[in-house]
DNA sequence: GGGATTCTGTTATAAATTTCACAAGTTAGG
DNA sequence: CCTAACTTGTGAAATTTATAACAGAATCCC
């Protein structure tokens, strides 16, 4: 599935998965077409745009009809690459990298995690969640024999560059870091940051700020 | 603390929250003055973008000199409004919702689970992390008797809606939503979803785009 | 003390993103 | 078959956001 474009804006990508989300609720109620209207409005977003963001991709509606659901969900999964499986590998397997272990929905969106490093001795061993925990060293291997291709730190932030080096060495294509420290990375993994406190901050900002408008 | 301008880009919100991370660990390096181009630097951003950023609350830095580091972590700090805690109400005691409870960083950063609320008989009752959830229908005199102000939705998808119109009913000011489902509040309430899955849909899409580029 | 250097705050410029507007395609009904 | 009612895809316009450029302020060194 080509892209019809050369860059993808960064908000459009997080706007299809939304997309996705509000899609499959219309196929659960048994809606079978939609206008760009009618999914803009359960987006809280222009219908412009979302014709616009599918634009990148190909032309995936019927003129004078709509989007029929299921196909439309299928064109966006295939064009956001998640219309297969990706191989993950957890690298800190403290209260965070748990949760994402014991988190049903990694596997249901395709994203599995097949590894569980760590590098403390008292954990190496440790099975969780039906996945034993292994030596960070041992990524190269593993890496290799599993076909592992993301890698997800959720390490503490000070341990966080040297779980990115023995992934970057171990040859993963990307990087998600959910410890709250910035990363170097070599420009061809692909990097991004998850710190869900952003959030919260905004969230503060805004209900401070709103109610010193009155 | 007033802002200068009307509206601030909630990119601009995130890297502040990137910056004062950055910022703690040259604090913790020792590190007592820093430049809009090392701080830039750091962040990977354009130090013009920091300047700007800035420039939307007040003055904080010196001509020539640049900026002290402890004094714009406090700035920046007001300015977001997380110069002080704010209680929070989490709906929805889960796999996730457990893993936020236990997450110290929470109350670190100044947001303080302070009620854990669950629909389900089962769980009612129950101690998670010193703190025993309660009904969800009590949330109006939970939110009153402990001045909850941010709601915390980690409920399953199809009960998120309820989850809301509970705490708007309660008098809260701002939900951050957990749950994969879009959600309607009355517009004076503050709403963040959080999706960590779109940083793994980009990496995905950004992975498979670069490998088909060779 | 003063000239060179550094660095912020802000204005001007450029780039990116969103919204508008409409031609082109589709369906339904008489 | 033809008109009316819809709806997509897309180029143009408007808006927003990011970068560059520079005047004003502080420090350093001779």
């Amino acid at each position: 599935m080509a892209v019809k474009s050369e860059h993808i804006p960064k908000a459009t990508i997080a706007r299809l998965a939304t997309y996705i989300q509000v899609l499959s609720e219309f196929k659960r109620e048994g809606t079978d077409v939609v206008s760009s209207e009618r999914l803009a409005e359960a987006c809280s977003v222009n219908s412009s745009q979302i014709r616009k963001d599918l634009a990148y991709f190909g032309e995936f509606g019927v003129r004078g009809v709509g989007y029929y659901v299921q196909d439309l969900i299928t064109s966006i999964k295939r064009s956001l690459g998640i219309d297969r499986a990706w191989n993950c590998a957890l690298v800190g397997v403290g209260n965070l990298g748990r949760a994402l272990l014991r988190h049903r929905e990694f596997s249901r969106k395709g994203f599995i995690i097949r590894g569980a490093f760590d590098c403390d001795p008292y954990k190496i061993g440790e099975v969780v969640e039906g996945m034993e925990i292994v030596c960070s060293r041992q990524l190269p291997a593993k890496v290799k024999e599993l076909s592992l291709e993301i890698g997800v730190i959720t390490t503490p932030p000070e341990r966080a560059q040297r779980a990115a080096n023995y992934l970057v060495g171990a040859g993963i294509k990307g990087i998600i870091n959910f410890a709250p420290a910035r990363i170097a990375v070599p420009k061809h993994i692909h990097l991004e940051y998850v710190d869900f406190f952003h959030y919260f901050y905004a969230a503060a900002f805004h209900i401070r700020f709103d109610d010193n408008r009155d």
